[in-house]
RNA sequence: GGGCCGGUAGCUCAAUUGGCAGAGCCUUCGGCUCAUAACCGAACUGGUGUAGGUUCAAAUCCUACCCGGCCUACCA
């Protein structure tokens, strides 16, 4: 048995994914780096929770719900379903799966809400604002786009007068702001910490509105303290860390709480970075060790004609290239944080070279050496006594070493580099030492050193690989003559010495064809594949991959898209400065019209009022109203910028007010 | 407008925080025959985005600017 002290238990979540939408690489790409980063600590002996479920809650569930003509339940239901029937297809390995509307999230829920009203950190008061539906939150003026829309869903908000709880978020924001200052891994990578330390430089915080009148929305989980309310989503959803452990008081929450890491897709950086840990400590816990913050996948040099959709399917990846080689590729390619492109052109090069190529091949020529030489049989190891035997001992355990500093680290593909360091340098060995000619020359016993050298670091680069690719592992033991236990591997020794040797006589495979290599077919569409603009829209899961932006059509506009301009001239009659704004002019201009023109102007830094009084301007007349600031501006005065400043457009002449540019 | 991150070989990325700019892929040539047209070796490609500055020494630090991404705001 392994000794497993308190340091050495590890608490890994996924998200728990939004059940508005079926799986997508995003999902499988969280999903798969939990899925690796657990069997890594799995296989370095750390007693290891790993979390992922679906959020259930939400307006939009009972809108897609409606849509799909059932209830709420049997919507959820199936599409829950759905994600969690994914997990073994891609063999993820979770401890549990949490659903937010079991009984047992809904009791935590309410336990929680109870403690941190109970601290007096939950109040009540009314609250007037714009609604979207499609965020399910109330946005301010700084949300809302040019039209007053909202710029996710482009919707107009709905305005909503009510009465709610609030969550006293802005209490703790210099706590969290000296805890994330205190402890420089608690985000990471360091940008997203930077950005959350901005976020909170940039003002107080507002308190988080953490319900919905039951009028309104239903689908939730009541308030313990006013059952005419249900719990907003996020204060909902991100409490499912603690349930998935088995709540405030269980067992398993002592064990594993403090050392949560969480991994969420850079979309939900601040539910997760501000919203969790003030709650957190409002409600008397300690915070998560880890919030890790990966980027999106883009869809790039893509030539899959067949949907212009450009959705990648997980499924899809698996059955075409093998779930390995797709785990493989999605933690190699991607540098954790940053975005990368998706492309399968890529896929098949890193399955080509790296796994067929390399890796594949390795285990073919070493196994097939291991027959002719050796019948079949692990040969009797002898002395090492040559500088090469060294060496490659060397290289080995330092690939290891290496391996083991990276991997936890989050740092996927340079751990993944570094141990195919080591694979290149068997396939070296195995030319410098020219096994062969060894035996060609009835050197025998410095073949069976060779052979027995090459199949031991083999069995530990099975081993290693194995939290990426289990299936793959697991098929090298068995080749190797061995079965794989996760349970029976001591990592760290595994990285110091050669260790114990495969048992001498034990049987191997004959042959290996772990990747065979795969032809990558250049599928021409005919010109540019179509990438679908995807709505922007934020979601709380990571984001459908993202198609890779057209140039946007701006180089030519239609007569008619110019007709739609109304541009005239006018006189500024007035400028003043904006009450609330230090770099707005609030402009009056007579444009022939009865009643002059107000228009909110932005030249207060590079313009004097007794300049623009009595100019003429050229105005875009048919502009849609907005409120800037509080003042509404109809319409935009054109002016042109270089580095030396700023110009404002007019008439080589004086023209009548209201004249049309055209 | 402000902030953050990035810009290094044709491509993807390193460079232990100031110490001789390196890998892999691609391409070309050579070697080998155990192996999956694979493997091994060699070659090839560089004013490290631009211009200055600090320093014995700069990809790394400082200043300004350009380009890309993200966040943010009072450019309508």
């Amino acid at each position: 048995m392994k000794r497993r002290a308190a340091l050495d238990r590890f608490f890994i979540t996924t998200p728990i994914y939004y059940v508005n939408a079926k799986p997508h690489l995003g999902h499988a790409y969280t999903t798969i780096v939990a899925d690796s980063i657990a069997r890594y600590h799995r296989l370095a002996g750390h007693e290891t929770f790993f979390l992922t479920g679906t959020d259930e809650h939400g307006d939009k569930i009972v809108e897609a719900a409606a849509k799909a003509g059932s209830s709420p339940q049997q919507y959820v239901d199936t599409i829950s379903e759905q994600f969690r029937s994914l997990l073994p297809e891609l063999q993820i390995s979770n401890d549990d799966f949490i659903r937010t509307t079991e009984e047992r999230h809904k009791q935590v829920v309410r336990d929680i809400l109870q403690r941190v009203y109970d601290a007096g950190d939950i109040y009540l008061s009314e609250y007037e604002g714009r609604y979207c539906t499609g965020c399910e939150q109330f946005l301010t003026d700084k949300d809302l786009d040019a039209n007053g829309l909202c710029p996710d869903h482009k919707v107009a908000p709905t305005v909503i007068k009510e009465k709610n709880y609030f969550f006293r978020m802005s209490k703790y924001q210099d706590w969290l702001k000296q805890h994330i200052q205190d402890n420089p891994e608690f985000i990471r990578p360091e940008h997203y910490r930077n950005e959350v330390l901005s976020m909170l430089d940039m003002g107080v915080l507002d308190d988080l509105c953490i319900s919905r009148p039951k009028s309104r929305l239903d689908w939730g989980i009541e308030l313990p303290f006013d059952s005419g309310y249900v719990t907003y989503v996020w204060f909902d959803a991100l409490i499912n860390y603690i349930t998935g452990l088995g709540g405030p008081d269980s067992e398993n929450f002592s064990k594993f709480w403090p050392r949560a890491n969480h991994l969420v897709a850079k979309d939900i950086l601040k539910p997760h970075a501000i919203f969790w840990p003030t709650m957190l400590k409002a409600a008397g816990f300690e915070p998560y060790q880890n919030l890790n913050v990966h980027g999106y996948w883009l869809m790039q040099d893509t030539k899959m004609s067949k949907s212009l959709g450009n959705v990648v399917e997980p499924l899809a990846m698996r059955d075409t290239y093998g779930l390995d080689a797709f785990r493989y590729f999605l933690l190699r390619e991607m540098r954790f944080g940053r975005d990368a492109s998706f492309s399968e052109r890529a896929l098949v090069g890193r399955l080509n070279a790296d796994l067929a190529n390399d890796l594949g091949n390795l285990f073919s020529r070493v196994l097939s050496m291991t027959h002719k030489y050796f019948g079949g049989e692990v040969p009797a190891m002898g002395q090492r006594s040559h500088a090469e035997d060294v060496e490659i001992l060397d290289l080995a355990l330092n690939s290891f070493a290496n391996y083991q500093q990276l991997f936890p680290r989050f740092q996927f593909g340079r751990a993944l580099e570094a141990l195919w360091e080591l694979v290149r340098g068997l396939n070296k060995y195995v030319d410098v030492t020219a096994p062969w000619t060894l035996f060609k020359n009835g050197e025998t016993e410095r073949l069976a050193m060779v052979i027995g050298t090459l199949l031991g670091l083999m069995r530990k680069i099975a081993l290693h690989i194995w939290p990426v690719m289990p299936q793959t592992a697991e098929t090298m033991f068995a080749q190797l003559g061995g079965e794989f236990d996760p349970s029976a591997i001591d990592l760290g020794k595994e990285a110091e010495a050669f260790g114990d040797f495969l048992q001498t006589g034990t049987r191997l495979a004959k042959a290996s064809n772990l990747f065979p290599r795969v032809e990558f077919k250049e599928v021409e569409s005919g010109g540019q594949a179509e990438p679908r603009q995807d709505n922007p829209k934020k979601d709380k899961q990571p984001k459908q991959p993202k198609t890779q932006q057209p140039a946007p059509e701006v180089g030519i506009a239609e007569f008619a898209d110019f007709q739609k301009l109304d541009l005239r001239l006018g006189t500024v009659l007035s400028a003043e400065p904006h009450p609330e704004a230090d770099r707005l002019y609030v402009v009056k201009i007579d444009l022939g019209e009865p009643q002059p023109r107000q228009v909110v102007a932005g030249l207060r830094e590079h313009l004097e009022v007794e300049f623009l009084v009595g100019r003429q301007v050229v105005v875009v007349a048919n502009l849609a109203p907005r409120k800037l600031r509080g003042v509404e501006s109809q319409g935009m005065i054109m002016a042109v910028k270089d580095k030396d400043g700023l110009q404002l457009l007019t008439a080589t002449g004086l023209v009548e007010n209201g004249s049309k540019v055209s």
